[in-house]
DNA sequence: ACGATCTGATACCGTCGAGTGTCAAATATG
DNA sequence: CATATTTGACACTCGACGGTATCAGATCGT
């Protein structure tokens, strides 16, 4: 049987333009994730179509269907690598605090989510739509239950309080990220982080 | 020049079904826009065509293209009809606290947005997305933009940060709202609205 | 150089929704 | 009753998109 090779797909496995198949298809995958923040992040998930991410990308549908079966698969994707990114610059930040200073971890995140209007709508307006929407209410909540587990369990309280509290910090923060993007806050980056700590500290006691 | 009516339309002027042709035409755009918030409401605006619409509201086509020309004008009008309702509860509920007691206004917004989900995704989630991105950054920022209409004009004050505060009790206001709805908050609205009152006074000094 | 395979452009088909038109039944008017 | 209008059910065209296939040119392995 040494002609074990039917005729079906390529399956890709030579190097070419001196890169290898690996590093081509994960380079595509990428190029579509780009493409995808990008769109979703401007037009929102719901206005676009494959056919939109690959003149985006520059490359034909057939590797789209190579990395992704539909859009919501692509929009999930993106949105897990960009909070993937941002939790990866936060969670340093919330441990530098020591579960005590605010001021790093949100720092980090509006800088970080402040710095591409992209990244921000996507966090807080299409990750609750559609096919996102599996995801949990916005990354703002997660942001916060993740900063939640870091800091010290207090022991006894009023736990669902303090679980609304954290919802509502998480929603400050978006509205926030948001009015700012709009250009309608005419504050520096400092300023408002100023205010988000001040805001954190009365919010969670 | 008798004959003043060409071939045109029938232009609807007769009394049908015991009722008048304005009334009709009122009735069938009410319908529409009840089919619209149930269905906008439930899968969003963007997974809504114009025959869901028809279906839900038990409608043809013709009827839809006489009171609207797109999907996109129904969701402005049924978000308008939304918005201008809660309006008229709150703004009594503002008058009778004065512009000091925030609790009237935000017991009239709670148990006006919390009493229908759809009502709640419309304001939060869907006023953000699509052609309805031209409403402003959500409801809750123009109904905290009117409380500060109502209030005593703080003079000389920060004003950025006022607004920055603003949009963040806006937001934790949503936010709360939404997790609320989500079911991931154990608490009576009685209790729910206890803690905005209180975040209200800490954020808003 | 030659065959295999990778890539890009394009064509093709089926589906779905927007928007318009037709026709018969129901109802009002004279 | 006879005619005009209103209404509902349905058919139709057109364009966009999802998904698949075809074909020529570029690149690699031998």
């Amino acid at each position: 049987m040494t002609d074990s090779s039917p005729t079906s797909t390529p399956e890709s496995t030579r190097v070419y333009g001196g890169v290898s198949a690996e590093q081509r298809r994960e380079e595509r995958r990428q190029r579509l994730i780009d493409a995808g923040l990008q769109l979703f992040g401007t037009r929102g998930v719901a206005a676009v179509s494959i056919v939109d991410i690959c003149a985006e990308a520059k490359l034909i549908k057939r590797y789209f269907y190579e990395s992704f079966t539909s859009i919501d698969q692509l929009a999930a994707a993106v949105f897990e690598q960009v909070t993937d990114r941002l939790v990866e610059r936060v969670v340093p930040a919330i441990v530098a605090g020591g579960g005590q200073d605010p001021r790093p971890a949100l720092t980090a995140y509006v800088t970080g989510a402040l710095a591409d209007p992209r990244v921000a709508r996507l966090l807080a307006v299409e990750g609750r739509t559609g096919a996102l929407a599996r995801y949990g209410a916005g990354f703002a909540t997660r942001a916060v239950e993740l900063w939640f587990g870091f800091s010290p369990a207090v022991e006894g309280q009023d736990e669902a309080g303090l679980r609304l509290r954290a919802y509502a910090f998480a929603g400050a923060l978006t509205e926030i990220v948001l009015a700012w993007h709009d250009g309608v806050l005419e504050l520096t980056v400092e300023q408002v982080i100023d205010e988000l700590v001040d805001i954190f500290k009365k919010l969670v006691p």
